[in-house]
DNA sequence: TCGATTTATTTAAAAGCATCGATATATTAG
DNA sequence: CTAATATATCGATGCTTTTAAATAAATCGA
């Protein structure tokens, strides 16, 4: 885990509507794209390309289902982010 | 530590230039403005800036000794963040 | 006090990002 | 096949961020 991919989560996590989706995603573990919309007050284009941003930068992970998204949080890249804070703690 | 505090943090850390910023500082405990233009290619204005977007989100903190100003990892911060991740992997 | 040093602020330009409407693509139901 | 549903892409617009030059403010040394 390099500085650069720290760096390119940190900068999806860097807005408030991802941050929701984020903290949605923790509370109910499998959303699609459409639960998400209905949380946010933001267009379909938008909650689409916001969407992107986290599953490109390693913070979800989406597969498709029939016609829908499945989106969850990459455990993973949680426990990298983890340990890389820990480490400058 | 609510998320408000955790999105401000990652968009401080959402740019190559804070980034290698705050991994100086990991290396090396204490640091002035000064020694932080010598290691980056910018003027020393968007230090500045740079700098004072890590103190105002709580990453740095900063402490005037003299004419300097002494930089240091706020570790409680990164024990936060460490934590924020850790509850979602 | 005066000049040098360190950091901060102001201003402005350029680049990047969030947002939405329109449209496209893919999948399912009938 | 056709219509409906779910998501993605395109193009444009307004807003924010990054950056640097000029300048200011604060502190120190002589």
């Amino acid at each position: 885990m390099d500085a650069a991919m720290i760096e390119k989560a940190a900068n999806a996590l860097a807005d408030k509507n991802r941050m929701a989706i984020l903290l949605k995603l923790a509370r109910q573990e499998n959303c699609c794209c459409g639960e998400i919309q209905d949380m946010i007050c933001l267009s379909q284009p938008t909650v689409s390309h916001h969407i992107k941003i986290l599953v490109d930068s390693g913070v979800l992970i989406s597969t498709k289902e029939g016609r829908n998204v499945s989106l969850t949080i990459n455990k993973e890249m949680m426990k990298h982010l983890s340990m890389f804070f820990l480490q400058l703690s």
